[in-house]
Parts: C-alpha cells; structure tokens; sequence
DNA sequence: CTTGCCCACTCGTCTATACGAGTAAGCGTG
DNA sequence: CACGCTTACTCGTATAGACGAGTGGGCAAG
C-alpha cells in the first residue's frame, strides 16, 4: 500500500492564507515529527506528491526546499528524498584539555573516539609559516608571522571538524611543534616542556551557516550549521601562546562546561 | 549608472559544468563578501537579474534562494533583497552568574544591556507548575512536575533569546521562586536564601536550524540558526536545582569560557 | 552465470507565463 | 496643504513543460 493512500498525509485547505507549498511542508514536517517516517527513510517522491496534492511539480520541490532548509531531510539524485538521519553526537567536555589527559601518546581525539567505539582518523594535516590575520594578530598579542598547523578530524569516515593552530614564531620555531607530528600529549605537553606552563584557555563560540569552502571540507548537507569555535592559550606568564580556531559541523557535537558558582 | 552596467556582476561561463543558478550565486556572493555591496544594500532586483544574465526568473530566484539559505541576503516583500546586517552581538562571559554579579536589583540582562546602550525587554512572562519533560526530569533527578519560569528577551525590540528555568516543585512552591517577579538578583539569589547554596554550573551547548516555532518567536530570518543551551544548576550538596533552557539567535550572541588548564 | 544494455524512476536544472500582493512615489482632487 | 488614488516596481506563489543525469532492476546476449 502505498503511503499516500494510507493517510499518512492529508488534504490542502484551499481556505487557508496560508501557502501551498507551506502547507505541503507542513503536513511532511508532521509526518517525520511524529514517526510516521524515520530516520533515513525515503518519503514520496515528487511524482507521487504531485498526484496526491494535484499540484505542479515545483511546488512540491518548493516544499521539500524548505525542510531540506531546516535539516529535516536531504535529496539524492537519482534515489529519493530521505529523512536525515540524526548522526552521533561527540561530546567535548570543558576539562579536555587538563592536563591530566595529556600523559597518554595519543590525541585527544583519538583517545575518546577509539573509547566511543567510532573509527577515529586525522588528514589535510599541513604545518607552515605564514602570515597572521588581523583576528590571529590581535589574540596572540600583535605578532606578524605565525606558524599554522592545520588538520581535518574524521570519525568513521566523516569529517567532523576543521581545525587550525596558530602559535607565535619565536616560541614555535624550529621546536617538535613544527613538526607535523608533535609527539605524545600533543603541542601543549610541547609548550609547557618549553617553558610555558599553561594557566588557562579562553573559549569562544559562534554558530552560522557555513561557507560554500566549510560545506565543501565538512561534507555539510543543507541545512547543518557549523559551530565556530576559537580558543585562546595563556600560559602563567599570562601570555596568549596559541589560538586555535576550529569549524565542527554542528550535527556532530555537543559542548559541554563545568562552571564554578562562585 | 545601473550597478550592472558598472561591472559589478561579471558573465555566465555557458561551458562550465556549475549551475547557471550557482554561477549566479557565486557571483552575488563574491561581490557581497568583497564590500561591494554593503551591509543593509539592495541588491539588482530580480527583473534586472534577469535581463543582466538572459535567464529566466525562477533560475534568478534559484540564486537568490541560496544565498537566503546561507545567511548572507533576505528578501523584502515589494522592497527588494537586502544584504543583511550583521546584528550587534551579545556576549556571554562564563562568569555571568558568579555571586558577586548578582548583588543588584536588576537581572543580569538588563545591566548588561544598559552597559551596552541598547534598550532591554523581557517579555512573555509566565510561570506556572507542569509536568517534567523525560529530559528535564532526568536532569533535576526524578522529579515529576516542576515550576517552569518562561521568558523572552529582547533588545533594542529585537527578540534574541527565549528561556525557560524548571525547578523542582518541593524547592520553589510557596517561595519567590514561584512570583513573576523573584526580586532582586533573581532566581539564583532567592535558592542561596533557601538554603541551596549553588556549588556549580554545566552547560550543554548545541547549535541547528530552529523549528517553525522557534522562527515566530526568535523573528529568525532564513539562514539563522539557533545556539541550544541547557544549564543546570547544582547545589553544594551537588543536587541539581534548577536546569534553564534557552534558546539564543546565533546571529546575536558570542558565548565565551574561561577554563582552567589544571 | 555473468556481462552489458535498456528502461523506468528519481531528482536537478531551466524556460515561459500568469496572477497576487506589498511598497513607495507621484499626481490630482478637495 | 492634506488626503487618497493610481501606477510602476518589487517579491511571492503557482502552473506546465522540457531535457539532463544518477540509480537500480530486469532482461537479453554471450
């Protein structure tokens, strides 16, 4: 039986004010809130909601532009249109970077996604001196050049989150930091060897639709924002050391942090 | 001179395997990003689109439809389509609700605010005792109904963020808590009077598109997503007391952490 | 059985047209 | 001068049709 025979959706009130194609997406947006279609499965196809609603084709893709709009559902060519699925979740809590957790050899990243059981991996690693941007410039204290370390986080295949380190020449170069493998505990187990023992971070979160260049690293569908996050290191000097300015696909994440009341 | 006689937009490239709708796009989008048009600038309406790139309407409308998508533009009705300010942001520090910030009469919003010179609102008021959402009751440890304190923020006549705080029933019944108005330095202050003296804070932070209802509330124009935040409060018995639930216009907040590297 | 082609179905792109409705400025009337 | 109407321009909604391209199943040839 085929789901538009079955009720699944109903009739359009020629009475209401209220746009067709709105209407349209309305009832889909319904139907998938409450179930009646799940997760990664297909709705019906243009053709067939064409015939249900005695409608124009583009109406129907009007409606479905809207849910694809709002991260509802996805379209693949050839296939269907799909109810997106809702990915795993990586939670990032605020104590990840203690220094507790940098004994081990490995990431950060590694660690806590070998433990979720997901396929953890690391690429577009690229480690250079370049040129700061007025942004970088200003948080790291008014430095020119900066060394870059840049790298792309993927988990079971999907890439998750973009991010790049910016530190100061003369506390980077020519140390392990600018190589493309910093060794155990990372650069900030480096940067605390080299003298600068880290007092704390500073956190800052944005949340925006991404750039056709973020779409394209991330794999985002319509409708994912990124969540844009930029952390600054201070050592005890009270001395920014780095800046690390990372893209997540907002699907993918949860921040969480611990707040004293005091 | 017409902004499209000025060489402003350039040429489709008929051999390319990009869109013609995309290409349009492209260009709108480089010319917006490169200040050519500026924030709060119309842009060519779509007739002159039209006649600029010998498209049809809806191809033209196709463009425009993704970089509403993005964030980047936003039509009028019988005025045009704009170029979208970005909006003041409000920034929220982590020590927003240490003690000592809370010895005023007035919330943490307006003072804010009023440091700010932009015009405060808190709208929507209701407070009232219903039953615990699975989530929210497995937050507050149990509980079966709480007191939900809603609000709506607003600045400068802009709604920007709309909360919800749910206490347990045996904490706020019968107490301020349960007033409209708690009195001077809110909620939190009235539970340190009642014995919960508050220890700590988590915070969970999500970022997605907002639903239907939260567009009519936020007044979120196309391409807005929305920062998710829930925070519960726990008191030195590490009980949790309070969780509030808000949701902010991402266009209109910067979230920032001070963490310690300990 | 395997290979390769065809075909039906899917969404993607684009054109052409029509009417509705919000906006703002100009113009004429009182 | 003030008010209201007209008009031109804007985007919003909807139709009908055409062709392209990705997907997957079935069928026929080897």
């Amino acid at each position: 039986m085929s789901p538009l025979s079955s009720g699944l959706l109903g009739d359009l009130d020629p009475t209401s004010d209220r746009a067709v194609f709105r209407q349209i997406a309305d009832q889909l947006r319904e139907a998938i809130d409450r179930g009646r279609f799940r997760e990664g499965e297909k709705l019906p196809s243009e053709a067939e909601l064409v015939d249900h609603y005695g409608v124009s084709r583009m109406t129907v893709r009007n409606s479905f532009s809207i849910l694809q709009g709002e991260g509802l559902v996805h379209a693949e060519h050839g296939k269907g249109v799909f109810v997106r699925p809702r990915p795993p979740v990586r939670r990032l809590a605020s104590d990840r970077f203690a220094r507790r957790h940098r004994e081990q050899g490995k990431s950060a990243f590694i660690v806590e996604a070998d433990a979720a059981g997901s396929h953890p991996q690391v690429d577009s690693l690229e480690v250079k001196e370049e040129k700061a941007s007025q942004d970088i410039s200003t948080r790291l204290g008014s430095v020119r050049r900066v060394l870059a370390r840049r790298r792309r986080y993927l988990l079971d295949g999907r890439p998750v989150e973009f991010a790049t380190s910016y530190l100061p020449l003369d506390i980077a170069r020519g140390t392990p930091i600018a190589e493309p493998n910093p060794g155990p505990g990372g650069i900030y187990a480096r940067l605390e060897e080299l003298g600068h023992r880290l007092d704390h971070f500073e956190e800052e979160i944005r949340a925006r639709m991404p750039s056709p260049a973020e779409v394209k690293t991330l794999h985002l569908a319509a409708g994912v924002p990124v969540i844009h996050l930029v952390r600054t290191a201070f050592d005890s000097d009270g001395r920014p050391v780095e800046v690390c300015d990372t893209v997540m696909a907002a699907d993918a994440y949860v921040l969480s942090y611990q707040l004293p009341a005091t």
